[in-house]
RNA sequence: GGUCCCAUCGACUAACGGUUAGGUCACCAGCCUUUCACGCUGGCAGUAGGGGUUCGAAUCCCCUUGGGAUCACCA
């Protein structure tokens, strides 16, 4: 049997970095094992839709590369993939359940319900649907349940979980879980306003989109055992089961909004690479050795297992993200990190610089910033003369006697055809060496010129980009300030 | 609170009963040096606690402690 995993999200915002790694996990599952990965659309909560939600969250799964062989837009022999075009087939498996007997009509109003919780919360028992204080098919009777649907009284319908006995499944990485059946509620299939809840339409989906393996989220792992007893009761074949361990805040707690980015949007915003962000995400909560941190998307699928994944959480700390960005820096194509940035920069209203330019300068940088736009802060004087001048920077490296030191060196510039660094450096040496001074001593008031800042890369390669008449240009706009 | 899940350096993790408990990030120090970085070298730092089982336990079992998730007509 071929493995078709889904990741299946709701349209109620963007897409979670906890969400990326589900589907990351999914995606990259199917890959391992020649299988399908498939996109389903989990709306079936009326109430929280949000508009272009679903636009949103598979961008972000677009850019991350994260593809899919079946889903709504693209299609496939399972479909509709949106779980509210699937509302009759929900139906009518939810009425099979009623005739069968593994679920039944309630009428409580939200007020019953309320009370019924104050009231054991009073008691000090566990919150949980009493089926046989309540109104129901049960208590009420088969004559008082038809009169009132027929006079149109609301209904849910509920899951019969047996009282006793106990539930057990299997996880991949969790191995054997069992569950007392009195410990389980009768939890609402389907609401008052006919659409099932996540657990109807999600067993039911995955059983006929054919699902062979539900990867999901470590929250789920509480209510698989209502989902392992659908599947009995509908008498389908359960699915493998895989919880992943949660991504965590700081303090340990599901990684919420509170305490910073979460939306994979926010990521991609700010320029992280998403080679470098698909693979740091990788990394949280699996790893295929521990000898190696870089990895390609075609790599992890090559080595990603359900068996090496970790159980337990994984803090979100993008410390680490930093320097995996940094190494894709390092080590990607000038050419492609130019044209990476040139969207970067034209947001920014730099433009007019040739790509080959812009590569010029992200060479030069890169090895002095983590994240490709840094570069528009860190060397923003490659990009326009000088704003102001470190004032530290001046007050250490231009004394009384540094113009005159300088001047001649200027001339010395002047003259010179081959505007490289090597001349750069070499002509810039035999005057030092002429004038009985180091090096430095002339460095840092050329850095001071030329770029008005104490940090940056070499000073003869970053002249040597910048061009002769630029540089030149500078000196003058300095001295005559 | 009930139920379930989990537990190796500050963080991510490796070690399928036998290792001086390894690597990476971060941090610190030194080297390199043309500033800032990169790089290199070194350092700090961990098996939550207690019982078992075993010749031998981070690893298997039990208890305790701690953390988390979940208990909606949300997913």
């Amino acid at each position: 049997m071929s493995v078709r995993v889904r990741f299946a999200p709701s349209p109620t915002g963007y897409l979670h970095v906890g969400g990326l790694r589900t589907a990351l996990y999914n995606f990259l599952f199917a890959r391992r094992h020649g299988g399908k990965c498939i996109l389903r659309i989990e709306d079936t909560d009326r109430t929280r839709l949000v508009e272009n939600a679903q636009a949103n969250l598979i961008e972000s799964l677009s850019w991350a590369g994260i593809e899919f062989d079946e889903s709504p837009e693209i299609g496939g022999e399972f479909g509709p993939y949106i779980q509210s075009e699937r509302f009759d087939l929900y139906k009518e498996y939810g009425n099979k359940l009623i005739e069968s007997g593994a679920a039944y009509l309630a009428f409580d109003t939200a007020e019953e319900l309320a009370a019924m919780r104050e009231q054991q919360q009073k008691a000090g028992t566990d919150p949980k649907y009493d089926r046989n204080a309540m109104r129901n098919q049960f208590t009420l009777g088969e004559e008082e349940t038809k009169s009132l649907i027929e006079a149109g009284s609301p209904y849910v319908v509920r899951m019969t979980v047996p009282t006793n006995g106990e539930i057990r499944f299997s996880d991949i990485i969790r191995g054997e879980v069992v569950v007392a059946g009195k410990d389980i509620d009768d939890q609402i299939l389907i609401k008052s306003d006919g659409f099932p809840t996540y657990h109807l339409a999600n067993v039911i989906d995955d059983h006929f989109m054919g699902i062979t393996h539900v990867i999901r989220g470590e929250e789920w792992l509480p209510s698989t055992p209502k989902h392992a007893l659908l599947y009995d009761a509908f008498g389908w074949e359960r699915p493998q089961f895989a919880h992943l361990p949660l991504l965590l805040n700081k303090d340990k707690s599901k990684l919420s909004k509170r305490q910073g980015s979460v939306a994979v949007e926010d990521f991609s915003e700010r320029g992280y690479f998403k080679e470098a962000f698909v693979n740091f995400i990788a990394l949280l909560g699996w790893n295929p050795t521990s000898d190696r941190e870089i990895f390609s998307i075609d790599e992890l699928i090559e080595t990603f297992s359900l068996e090496k994944v970790n159980k337990g959480g994984a803090v979100f700390d993008t410390q680490k993200l930093d320097w995996v960005n940094a190494q894709y820096l390092r080590s990607l194509e000038g050419q492609d990190l130019a044209e990476r940035l040139l969207p970067t920069l034209e947001k920014s209203g730099i433009t007019g610089f040739s790509l080959d330019y812009i590569e010029k300068v992200i060479l030069l940088m890169r090895e002095r910033i983590e994240i490709l736009p840094d570069l528009l802060v860190f060397a923003d004087y490659m990009f326009q003369k000088p704003q102001s001048y470190d004032a530290a920077y001046v007050l250490k490296h231009w004394k009384d006697t540094t113009l005159e030191l300088i001047r001649p060196l200027i001339d010395v510039f002047s003259n010179i055809a081959d505007w490289s660094h090597e001349t750069l450096h070499d002509e810039t040496m035999r005057y030092c060496e002429m004038k009985g001074i180091k090096l430095k001593d002339v460095i840092h008031p050329l850095r001071l010129m030329i770029t008005g800042k104490s940090a940056g890369a070499g000073m003869f390669e970053t002249m040597a980009v910048l061009g002769k008449d630029e540089c030149l240009e500078r000196f003058d706009l300095y001295i005559n300030k």
